[in-house]
DNA sequence: GTAAAGGTTCAGGCTTTTTTCAGGTTCGGG
DNA sequence: CCCGAACCTGAAAAAAGCCTGAACCTTTAC
């Protein structure tokens, strides 16, 4: 993780990259705005901690282009002003959080630690198979920029498939997880929706097939040509 | 969107409803911890405001079980305690924000928005899809130079549906968002208002609709040409 | 108090999904 | 090579889910 520090206080800059080290970051530091914004604009950043009066240009505007040019790392303004206006401020100008001067260690550290934990939580829900997509959000499987709507059974098999990977995976097993472990389709059903799939693959033109084995039920196989 | 309040200061609670409402979230409040923790199990809310001190059960525990629940609403916790230590631990206790009493609304308003706004937006008074704008503060749907006002219960779905992008919807989330998860609306009070603004998106002529996908629930879709 | 706007309920009709069925095809063992 | 079991698939029936106009109710604004 990196982080960057943007403070014209020295020393202060210091003590909070040697903090930050304690939780694994990595910081540069900037002592002015220009110099803040350019560094951060790259993009590398998983966390900018923020001063608001600062030479040159003022965290409120760095936080504001940083959210323009589509940066979303967790920006921790840190400051000591305390007027409320002045929070208002910050956070609406894209800061994540305000924190004031002077503040303990160990309230900033557990800042940066409610910040950064939320990084990990993107809900990009997909599951592939090659490169075969099916989008768990949008509920549709996509090869390339081709996309096809799947009906809820459709789903549900595909969804068993792509989680097995190149596994077999019996008609039972099939019926028992996509139609309930007390119903009575039959494998009749099974094989209408495989057929179903076969279809929407083969427009899809993905270089991917459910194949059968015979007695034992059907997998995923890549068609590599 | 839906807050919970867990708040057993009743007069502020009624406030904090209020000043939330401000920014169109639909609020229901528990007095006590047990309650609070069972409302915001369900899942159904956007953001949960949490007292530390609480009868029955504290905050630090309430939001705790959320996390280990793996809710991911943002929880803002309130607090008169200004302890160092209570800040810490409130925060990696899994809160998002630590406010401590007393504050000004604007202040609180300002956090709200810094925790539920989407990465990469500035200003938190527009949503987009595309080139379709919903206008927070007016309630207004406009495309282009057109525009078309939206009810209450027609702002809240769009609302829900804008910020989720194109990912899938379901009756039941709508109907917990904008009902409330206590409500006895059923899936048609949903189908209803999803015509309704069908007919105001016909009106804007966007090149947006709101795709059924039967039996998941609803998404928005590009219609490009 | 009244009107307008917003919200809810209902029923009939429409569309999509799911099941069923039947005839055809493929596979593997004898 | 032949046969039966297993599998495929188009079509059509059945079921489930969805749409929407209209009537009715509730709230809001004046």
């Amino acid at each position: 993780m990196r982080a960057l520090i943007v403070e014209d206080d020295k020393a202060l800059a210091r003590t909070l990259g040697e903090m930050l080290k304690s939780v694994h970051f990595e910081s540069d530091i900037c002592n002015d705005g220009e110099s803040g914004l350019d560094w951060s604009l790259s993009g590398d950043y998983d966390l900018v901690v923020l001063d608001i009066m600062l030479p040159k240009k003022d965290g409120f505007s760095i936080a504001r282009e940083l959210r323009k040019a589509k940066i979303a790392a967790p920006i921790l303004m840190l400051t000591a002003r305390t007027e409320t206006d002045d929070k208002v401020r910050g956070l609406d100008s894209g800061a994540d959080y305000y924190l004031t001067k002077p503040f303990e260690m160990s309230e900033l550290l557990a800042c940066v630690r409610a910040l950064t934990r939320r990084q990990g939580e993107v809900v990009m829900d997909e599951l592939s198979f090659g490169d075969l997509k099916l989008n768990l959000s949008t509920c549709d499987l996509a090869w390339g920029d081709k996309k096809v709507r799947l009906g809820k059974k459709e789903f549900s098999l595909m969804h068993i498939f792509m989680s097995n990977g190149e596994a077999v995976v019996s008609k039972d097993t099939l019926i028992n997880k996509v139609w309930g472990f007390e119903s009575d389709a039959e494998d009749n059903n099974v094989e209408v929706y495989i057929s179903f799939l076969r279809k929407k693959l083969a427009f899809l033109k993905a270089p991917v097939q459910i194949a059968t084995l015979r007695k034992f039920g059907y997998r995923l196989e890549r068609t590599d040509t």
